[in-house]
Formats: C-alpha cells, structure tokens, sequence
DNA sequence: CTCTAAATAGGAACCATTCCGATTAAAGAA
DNA sequence: TTCTTTAATCGGAATGGTTCCTATTTAGAG
C-alpha cells in the first residue's frame, strides 16, 4: 500500500517545477520535507516530519519544517487537514479525496468519492456568501480498532 | 435573527432538567456558561464564553469555562464545532445542521440541508472502518466580507 | 443542619506553533 | 569560478489555547 516510486519521482519533479517557477531556492531542508510526504501515507504532522527529516538533515529546525509545510501548502504541493483540534496533518495527494478518521487511533485514510467532491449545496447558502471549497469527515472506529476491541 | 425568547427558555429548562438526571450539581457557574450559549448564534469560543459570563460571575475561572463546556458536550447539551485548527467553537443548536465558514473574518453559520444529513457513504469506506458520524464543512467568502473587499 | 463528594479558583504546566535576530547558503551576475 | 544579494535557516524565546494541580468551597443528600 506504499506510494510507487513512479508516483514518488512524478512529484518530486513537480517540487522541483514548482520551486523553479514560484521562485523558490530549492534547499536540501525543503527537498527533504516534500520528499517525506511525497512518500507518506499516514497524513504525518509537523513534529513527525520533524523527527523522521532530522534523520537525513540532523540540524534540521522545528521552525524550517513549519515554514516549509506552510509554503508547501501555498504552492500547492500539499494538503493541510484540519483532522481534530491540535495538530495539523500533512498530505501530498492532491487527487480531490475524503478523509476517514478513526476515533481510537487517530489514523486517517482517504477514500473517494464523485458524488461528495460535487455536493448539493443548499440555494440557502448563496445569502451567506460564495463557497470556495467543501470538506467531508466521517469518523469511526476502523477496522484495525475494532478487532482489537474484541 | 436573535434566539427566541421561548426558545432560550427551552433551553434552560432541558438544561436543568440534564443536570438533574446526570447527577450534575447546578452550580451557579454551569448555569451562566450555558445560558451564555442558549441565547448565542455566533459559536463563540471558550475565551469569549469566559468574558461574557465573568460580568455575572467574576471570580469564574477559564478552567471552569473550559470543563463546564466538555461537560455540556458529554451531556449532549452543546455542540463543539472544530472549525479551524486551534479555538473550538460553541454552540446550542442541537438540530442538525452544517457549517459555512467565512475564510476572512471566521465567523459560522448555521445551515440545514436534509441531503447533506444522509450523505451517500462508498462502499470502500466500509473496507476502513464503521462511519459513526459525518462532518461537511464549507468555506468562503460571506457576504459581509465580500462587499467589504469592494 | 451536617456531611461529603463534586465542583471551583487560581495559577502553573503543557504543547503546538510562531516569532525573532543572527547566520548561512542558493543562485544569478560578473 | 568568485562575488553579491537576499531568501532561507537555526535555535531559542515567546505566544496562546488548553489542561493539570491542589487547596477551598458548595450543592444537595440525608
Ligand atoms: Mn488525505
Ligand atoms: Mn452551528
Ligand atoms: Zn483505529
Ligand atoms: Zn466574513
């Protein structure tokens, strides 16, 4: 179930693009970090990024992986989901997708769905304003939790 | 568009009426922070609860605030909306209903769609776990904010 | 009224994130 | 290549929301 190297090199040239026409240095600290969710698929926070990208680049600091996540984000290169309160978690599939998070371990899958990426808005909602963008959560147990459980 | 004066009343009543057959003391305290909430339709965050009911009730502390609202959730009496990373938002409209977010000035309103209620779930998602609760949020400029950008 | 478990006050602690000032290094120019 | 500019980084302090802790108070049962 692990990102294919294909899919892995595909975005790690995009980085690269991205970094080239947004005007931006391509450090080895920014590399790594894309690099670290260009092959995630746990939905890592900023503190796990930071443990696993000190590995390669020990002087690595908090504040660089922050920053980094944060310019990411704009670039488009990655996804901040807001899953509970705390920590934000980090994706690198910017396929359009929902997440399903589990209640007892906190892991969080996505999944996909036509029907939900294009949802019935309300005509209501028009009076509140334009909507810019739709999220879906579903929580529960999953199926790992669920069995131990038992 | 205040909350009804019959309503609040409501409110109050299924308040004590909780309080009584949840074994919770009605202290002074639990009684202001939710009759804060009862007549609110703005999802104030804990620091503005406290703020407001500190004029009542001066020597409240935030850690009551804070402890009384998870107390009102477990009770089913208020509502934590998790809106953007950091603050959860308050609310006593049980009803069901969803969530418009403005990305400018982060107020929340209410919305009711009885399709977004009963969202058609994939298949594949009964592969990671048992959907116990479904969450649509929706971003964008209000109005308000709209014209302001004019 | 008395008693006791539940609830509170106030402040310390905690934790994720951001800020800041000094230092480093990417990349365009020469 | 070397020089220069300025974006980016580092490390630690600061911030802000929330939770924890302990002594004290109090709602409500008896
Ligand atoms: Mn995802
Ligand atoms: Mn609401
Ligand atoms: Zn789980
Ligand atoms: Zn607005």
């Amino acid at each position: 179930m692990a990102v294919s190297k294909a899919e892995i090199e595909r975005r790690m040239k995009r980085f690269a693009e991205t970094c080239r026409t947004g005007g931006l240095k391509t450090t080895h600290q920014r590399m790594e970090v894309f690099r670290e969710l260009a092959g995630a698929e746990t939905h890592p926070d900023a503190e796990t990024i930071y443990r696993h990208v000190r590995r390669r680049v020990p002087a690595i600091s908090r504040d660089t992986v922050y920053r980094t996540l944060a310019t990411l984000e704009e670039q488009g290169l990655v996804h901040k989901a807001e899953i509970v309160s705390g920590r934000g978690r980090y994706d690198a599939n910017m396929e359009h997708h929902h997440h399903f998070i589990c209640t007892a371990c906190g892991r969080v899958h996505d999944f996909y769905s036509p029907t939900l990426d294009d949802l019935p808005i309300p005509k209501s909602v028009s009076a509140l304003g334009r909507v810019e963008s739709t999220q879906v959560q579903l929580r529960g147990l999953c199926t790992n939790c669920a069995k131990d459980k038992r």
